[in-house]
DNA sequence: TAAATAAATGTATTTACAACACTTATTATA
DNA sequence: TATAATAAGTGTTGTAAATACATTTATTTA
């Protein structure tokens, strides 16, 4: 069987950008390398591709390693492959975004690698090319969830019409009027109404709402129009 | 200075899904290997990435090789990686898609490659995972072009409103209302109408418009709304 | 029992979209 | 030279969606 024998070979990684939601603010989950190279600085989580896996197993696999959760919403984000991203040999990396519930994540595991959340707002300076990775991820979820119903990811499988309504205005930097917002989530159908309300944020409590699994499934391409008046993308 | 001892490196390689329009139907620019391994079928054109250049640049030098054009359109496809890609070798493949003016490119160059352009509908086999590019950059053009001006970069400098139609209707494989296309084309500010007309493919003759290319640097994410009733996606 | 807090809800207006048909310019032909 | 054929160009009206906006309700605490 023939080879490229001429060609050159690159170390290939896979590098994930979690984000997670506590309710107040969306949330990136950063490791502190304690090995070297670049040993103490804030980094992603991310690893080298091994030989019998592709870029979403591997995606996968880290993002097991880290938060022990599996099956969760991930996608392929963007390679990034400028030569010398890692200074100390050239590594390509495609990054992935994750999108968590933030409660599953189990604290145990991730002690190993130091994680911790970061609000979007106070991100340190990551190693290597990983806070451009952080903001085209960013960009990207506005993107997409300005247009398609994911951010229900993000919440824990009981939530409130104002925890949701919150989650959206933090990620497009702005409010919403909460009758608007009611409506057209209602109107997406998603949404399935608890008899029973959370007490905690408020006095009056907020009633519960949870996913219509069969119809999140099916609607998972659907095309919302959540965000009024979106004049606000910069890039896909 | 440390460096990753026990990893595998990978051969990277970029292929480019080359779309073109030549009035009647959208087109693809594929390439006959005549080279082994695969010589003689049918392929996108690709090669792999040098030591000094990143996605972009390793996408446009392909690019030039193939159709002799530099600063047309191109965009990040998508990073493919499974295992067993190229059967020959482990590969990954950073894909890239691009729009040119059919009309601008070189035949002389591309004769060294034994390329030809294919009709979107007949697509031959192609090798490796080329196939699987070719759907996922058809429908990134879909769903991408329903938002956003981009297939302008298909028409030479000059064009009418029904070509453009004739363009959308052929992405989206269905048919539009002209004067609501009129319409909707003409709020984005986009064009301007020259004074001559094309007479070749009608006796009364349709206007020729040119970009405005103030504008349309200005607007290239824009958000338009160009499809009715857009319940048409399947992906991002 | 009054005050404070946040949730829930309805309506009127404006805007955007979709559906629809006739007139015009030109060329070819009877 | 009048007529038919062809495709381009253009306007209006009804309907649905989006927006703006204020009051009532449930509950807790003082």
């Amino acid at each position: 069987m023939p080879k490229y024998q001429k060609q050159f070979r690159i170390l290939v990684a896979v590098d994930c950008i979690i984000f997670g939601f506590d309710g107040a603010e969306l949330k990136i989950l950063l490791i502190k390398r304690d090995l070297e190279p670049e040993k103490g600085k804030w980094s992603l989580m991310g690893g080298f591709i091994t030989e019998k896996e592709n870029f979403d197993r591997g995606g996968a696999r880290i993002l097991k390693q880290l938060t022990g959760l599996e099956g969760v919403y991930m996608e392929q984000l963007h390679a990034f492959g400028h030569p010398d991203r890692d200074p100390h040999e050239r590594t390509i990396s495609v990054a992935y975004f994750a999108l968590i519930d933030i409660n599953k994540f189990e604290n145990q595991i991730s002690s190993d690698f130091h994680a911790e959340w970061f609000p979007l707002k106070k991100i340190p300076k990551l190693v290597f090319d990983h806070n451009n990775m952080v903001t085209k991820a960013r960009e990207r979820l506005r993107y997409k969830s300005a247009f398609h119903p994911i951010l229900f990811e993000l919440l824990p499988e009981k939530f409130t019409l104002p925890q949701l309504q919150s989650l959206y205005e933090g990620i497009f930097d702005t409010e919403f009027d909460k009758r608007n917002f009611s409506r057209k989530i209602q109107s997406t159908k998603l949404l399935v109404k608890q008899k029973d309300k959370d007490k905690e944020s408020s006095k009056k409590g907020a009633y519960y709402y949870k996913l219509d699994k069969r119809r999140y499934a099916a609607n998972l391409h659907a095309f919302l129009n959540i965000i009024p008046n979106p004049v606000i993308f910069n890039r896909l």
